[in-house]
DNA sequence: CATGGTGGCATTTTT
DNA sequence: TGCCACCATG
């Protein structure tokens, strides 16, 4: 039982632990507030927490708390993030302060509790529990089916404004039905028959979107009482962090799991709401109070991580905004170094900039897993992965195309998803013809054709057309054939199959093209992860839908897009991080670059006319300078090239550069220009005076190449050694982010009754004794042997033909 | 009817 | 750079 803080005698939160063998105090080292929040007991609980205030662990720390001191099981908390690098992060924090009982601490983001809860009730909303997840491609190609079945223009209509659309609906929880009844005129009105149609392709393909993931686990929970007693009944604690970002569904779907104990523990900062786009609804923070009556707020506004410089800077640019809750982030710390500025004549300038300083950085001692670069588009990366390869800086770049975005991936993960799952119609779509063998439009015409005539999946309308169409009749016998493989063989022989028998490897490697050894080299590499996937006694095809869900949940921020630099295949390189500011936010680095400091990049041009836009951009903003610990640098360029996102005043196109408003809303004296300010006259607040706007040959200036110019293929390919990494990432990043981290399967087979019993204590198990395991089910004990931490058990359990042998500590068993 | 080549064009942020 | 639409060819 948890009591109030009174009753929570200071002694009790020392605790030994167990896996270790040393001490710990799990307040040791907390502020007032961080140790309220860490004690406090049952009831709703809203941490107002800002950039760099111990957050996470004051998170980490109050689960450990829970377990250690209240005798809570892990199983029945449940801590929810955004992204899975924080439910990693969070994770690792955890097993270090609890051992292997952190493993059994429901940790996840949203839309993999979504999928979870899915996986086990999917049939309840009609698709089957085996359906797929739709990545943003698979979403367009229905997409683009549905407007051509309803012959909507796309050039009036582009595809992206149906995208938009049915992705806010879900995330508002809106229905086709609810679309329809709203729509308020002609376009609106199409726009939610779209939905409708959308959402019909989905279910008969028995796909879902991400917007799915959650939505219909909300419905689920919603409409059947019986899921959501059953989760309800599993979850006792939970926490959600970066509350800030929370959408409708997302707070629906939270608000249901935490009723009616409302042990729910939310920590976030209006300042850091960033995902305004996604839906994020930032009154769920503002006005959690009201939802939830009786719930505790606690403050926490001192900060640990950064220099008074630095939150200072922060500050001058986050409070100009209105939407916001009046505080200021304090530090004891020391002041610490200046801002360093620097504005280079154009982004490859500055990015030889930010290349040459940070190696000045590491030759003063710093690592390069220490130093971060930040950006506001993706599209910045091209000129900075440049120079970091010429000056043989190693980097990983977070978000960019991941490895199961490329082509040639994709294209043998599709055969692997029409295989376990005939409905899969995108999947049919992308492998019919690939790689080519004369099964062309025409074909796949007649076939979708079919396919609607008799509503059924476009496989088996396949069969139909076979009937006359020869092409289409080699594919299905190789498909048949490819499922014959699927039931012999294990994922890694059967993708190396596919990658035969299709044809697909030798017609890869009979082409010229140069990026063909590599593309070989990436399936090769996709074939050995499916072997390291395998488990005995598993079906391939169960390893093969598993497979696919962790990557269709792995996301940008999960894995670095490429490796380069000098040493990209040792075993764990000291890399600097490349990233988004939106990828950014959560995470902390001693030395940070703010690169593009530029109005119509930060804020971005799309923001412009928009104040609330505008704000958000601040916010962002004020992310990316909160990361800092110790060292800041704001950099930009006076001239920015053709397709570097959001170029200048004409919308688009390149063009001459005005310095960042947020820039200048930092005090001037907390600036140290460096470089080009006192080499060339540039100055960071004002840009190049020398010359004008169009001026372009001002390059020559730095351009010490010779010749080569700036957007000419002449320097890159002269200049730049191509070490060209062989794989995007090495194959022991893909497994750990694949291996099952969270071993816990929620299994609804689990009687319910172990969910409301407590653990049996080891005195009390006898041989001949009926208990039940949460993973396991039932089963009878045979033997207690040995003591303590050391005690096992064996146990027969019904569902399985032999014994299992189970420490106790962890087994965590109920007398039946 | 299928295929491969070419030229034009667009690019916020993410699960 | 990467994707798509279009066109000429087999």
């Amino acid at each position: 039982m948890i009591g109030d803080q009174s009753e929570l005698r200071f002694g009790e939160s020392w605790t030994m632990n167990e896996e270790r063998g040393e001490s710990i105090d799990l307040l040791q080292g907390l502020n007032a507030p961080q140790q309220e929040a860490v004690l406090h007991g049952e009831g709703p609980i809203l941490v107002l927490a800002g950039a760099g205030s111990g957050k996470t662990r004051v998170l980490t720390h109050r689960v450990a708390n829970l377990i250690l001191n209240h005798n809570v099981w892990p199983d029945r908390i449940m801590a929810v993030t955004f992204t899975n690098k924080a439910s990693e992060e969070m994770r690792g924090r955890l097993e270090a302060l609890l051992g292997e009982r952190a493993r059994r601490i429901w940790i996840s983001t949203f839309h993999s509790s979504g999928l979870r809860i899915l996986r086990h009730n999917a049939t309840k909303l009609g698709y089957t529990n085996r359906f797929v997840v739709y990545d943003d491609q698979d979403t367009k190609g229905v997409l683009k089916q549905v407007l051509k079945d309803l012959s909507i223009n796309e050039d009036r209509y582009p595809l992206d404004t149906f995208t938009r659309y049915i992705d806010r609906a879900k995330n508002n929880l809106v229905s086709p039905a609810e679309a329809a009844k709203k729509a308020f005129n002609i376009e609106t009105d199409l726009q939610s028959q779209v939905y409708d149609r959308y959402q019909k392709s989905l279910l008969q393909a028995d796909a879902m979107d991400f917007g799915d993931l959650l939505m219909n686990a909300v419905r689920v929970l919603q409409e059947f009482p019986e899921v959501l007693d059953y989760y309800r009944h599993a979850l006792h604690y939970i926490l959600v962090d970066e509350f800030q970002d929370t959408n409708l569904v997302q707070y629906r779907f939270i608000r249901l799991l935490s009723e009616p104990r409302r042990n729910l523990f939310v920590v976030g900062d209006d300042d850091q709401s960033i995902y305004g786009f996604r839906g994020a609804n930032i009154t769920n923070i503002l006005e959690f109070e009201k939802d939830y009556h009786n719930t505790k707020v606690i403050k926490l506004e001192q900060n640990y991580r950064s220099t008074a410089t630095i939150l200072n800077a922060a500050h001058a640019v986050i409070e100009k905004n209105k939407a916001r809750k009046a505080k200021k982030l304090w530090t004891e710390g020391a002041s610490g170094e200046q801002i360093r500025t620097f504005i280079g004549y154009d982004e490859n300038m500055e990015a030889e900039f930010i290349a040459s300083e940070i190696k000045r950085v590491v030759a003063q001692g710093a690592r390069y897993s220490e130093i971060a670069v930040l950006y506001r588009t993706n599209a910045q990366t091209r000129a900075l992965e440049e120079s970091l390869v010429r000056a043989k800086v190693p980097y990983k770049i977070f978000g960019g195309l991941k490895f199961f975005d490329r082509k040639e991936i994709k294209d043998i993960l599709g055969y692997l998803r029409l295989l376990v799952n005939p409905a899969d119609n995108q999947a049919f779509q992308r492998v019919v013809n690939t790689p080519p063998r004369g099964i062309g439009a025409q074909a796949v015409q007649e076939i979708v054709a079919e396919s609607q005539g008799k509503g059924v999946p476009y496989l088996a309308a396949a069969m139909e057309v076979a009937t006359k169409n020869k092409s289409v009749r080699k594919f299905l016998e190789l498909m048949n054939e490819l499922i014959g493989d699927c039931q012999s063989c294990g994922l890694g022989d059967l993708v190396g199959h596919i990658i035969q028998k299709t044809e697909y490897g030798p017609k890869l490697a009979a082409m010229k093209d140069p990026t063909a050894q590599s593309r070989i080299e990436n399936l090769q590499e996709l074939e050995s992860l499916g072997r390291t996937m395998e488990r005995e006694g598993t079906a391939t095809d169960v390893v093969i839908k598993d497979f696919l869900d962790r990557i269709s949940l792995t996301s940008g921020a999960d894995l670095p897009a490429g490796e380069s630099g000098a040493d990209a295949s040792a075993e764990k390189v000291d890399t600097v991080s490349l990233m988004t500011l939106h990828l950014a936010k959560g995470l902390e680095f001693p030395v940070v670059f703010l690169s593009g400091l530029e109005e119509g990049l930060l804020p971005h041009y799309r923001s412009l006319d928009d104040s609330t836009a505008l704000e958000e951009e601040r916010r962002l903003c004020y992310v990316g300078i909160t990361r800092a610990m110790r060292m800041l640098y704001f950099t930009r360029a006076y001239y920015r090239g053709m397709f570097a996102a959001g170029g200048g005043q004409s919308g688009g196109a390149g063009g001459a550069r005005i310095v960042s408003r947020f820039a200048k809303d930092v005090d001037p004296a907390a600036l140290e220009a460096v470089g080009t300010e006192r080499s060339q006259g540039a100055t960071f607040m004002n840009g190049y005076p020398r010359f004008s706007f169009d001026d372009d040959d001002g390059d020559r200036h730095y351009d010490d190449d010779g010749g080569a110019n700036r957007w000419g293929k002449k320097r890159s390919s002269r200049v730049i050694s191509p070490p060209e990494p062989k794989t995007a990432v090495s194959l022991d990043q893909l497994k750990k982010l694949l291996t099952p981290a969270d071993a816990i399967q929620k299994n609804p087979t689990t009687p319910k009754e172990y969910f409301e019993k407590s653990p049996a204590a080891l005195e009390h198990l006898a041989s001949g004794m009926r208990v039940i395991h949460q993973t396991f089910g039932r089963g009878s004990v045979e033997d207690v042997s040995g003591s303590g931490n050391s005690a096992m058990v064996v146990i027969k359990f019904d569902a399985f033909d032999e014994s299992k042998k189970l420490v106790y500590r962890f087994a965590k068993l109920v007398i039946e």
